[in-house]
DNA sequence: CTATAAAGTTAAGCAGGCTTAACTTTGCTC
DNA sequence: GAGCAAAGTTAAGCCTGCTTAACTTTATAG
């Protein structure tokens, strides 16, 4: 049986594969707030329903049929957060929370009708891909972090990492939005911290902000 | 601490206490799908915890404190109905469940945010008061079950019991809905069902059914 | 007033999802 | 390749919300 919390654990075990690396227990274990042993004591189950394979010490990876429920989870999320801006006018800081919890207590029909609400959108309002009622995920444009631009030159935002309330909502007290274009001043090499202009207007990004976001090159 | 649990238990003990009665565990266990062992086990909790009245076999009801829970739960379960009917065209039959679920994971902002989208309403799409933010409930319109009328009168659909997805379907197809008037054909003593004429068509309804529906009389 | 059925309660136990504490494995440094 | 810190795992146990089975209370019929 796929329960809330084994849909919240697949679902982090997919961001983190979808980097690239296996999901590793302690990062999961951060990222969920529960303790290490808890995700060895899950990983267990997991495994033997068949929806990741686990080698002890060497990390979890989604099986097909776990990516596939991961890619339920993280459709409704991010449906969801598109639909209360969108219909409610919620803010970027306030939706992922809510998203987090509804997430888990849709009906396969109420998504599909705020899919259908929103006309079958390809990205929510970080610039997320929003997996599709089959499965498939769109692609996403080429784009890099905030931490690797070079001074001078102008990108936009494209993206952003949707993982935090507090960040969003300091996104949007600096202007920072989706489609904002900045312009590279300076990047600090002894903190990885980053200076950038809008709109004429000089802002200073902390590692931890720009590593959060991410742009493609316009000039 | 307010679970999912309790705030069901907190509803369902308030629906039994506004019709009068003090809610008695069996009735209560048969309304949450579990055993009555499993209501005196949480009687004793939310007793402890303030929120109900019990004294043992004397059935519960709700204190002022359980009961702005429960008001809460409502006024959420109800909001959440409307909601989804009015921006997302769902339909009378599949809102119930839905509600069910969202009612215990939306943050105070967000049915706010949903109360303001639907202007404030006084009741619901089953003609159900919807509790306000400040705690209070919308007077409710006398009306009489289509148990109780005359035969050769007239009557109009002014509420319907939200408590049951199937029925809510069946109703929808016999074109009973809010407003839908009536008139009285004939009723079966023998088993409390009612013979009733709408739009020029003839319509049996059970007494389950009937018991379902308030009416206000017209002529 | 008593017998009895119905309703309610208690006790023991289970499953899920955690925790802490103790232990094991890994992988890096020297 | 030995030693050690970091990461991961195991074991025991807790809490919530249920279950079933056995028992108690209540209300009612005669």
């Amino acid at each position: 049986m796929s329960t809330i919390s084994k849909e919240n654990y697949l679902k982090t075990i997919f961001i983190h594969n979808n980097t690239g690396e296996t999901a590793c227990t302690s990062k999961v274990a951060h990222k969920l707030s529960v303790s290490n042993a808890a995700i060895s004591d899950m990983a267990k189950k997991l495994s033997q329903e068949g929806l990741i394979s686990y080698k002890k010490y060497r990390g979890m990876e989604l099986t097909a049929e776990g990516e596939k429920i991961a890619l339920r989870v993280l459709r409704r999320h991010r449906l969801w957060e598109s639909f209360l801006i969108k219909a409610l006018g919620m803010s970027w800081g306030e939706v992922h929370d809510e998203a987090e919890r509804l997430e888990h207590h849709s009906s396969d029909s109420l998504i599909d009708k705020i899919d259908e609400y929103l006309s079958f959108p390809d990205f929510d309002p970080h610039g997320e891909p929003i997996p599709k009622k089959n499965g498939t995920l769109p692609k996403t444009p080429k784009s890099i972090s905030l931490n690797e631009v070079q001074i001078g030159n102008t990108y936009q935002i494209i993206r952003v990492n949707d993982q935090n309330s507090e960040l969003m909502k300091y996104l949007t007290k600096n202007n920072l939005f989706l489609n904002t274009k900045l312009q590279v001043i300076d990047k600090l090499l002894f903190d990885n911290s980053v200076i950038v202009k809008i709109n004429g207007k000089k802002i200073f990004l902390s590692e931890k902000i720009s590593s959060s976001i991410f742009v493609k090159f316009l000039k």
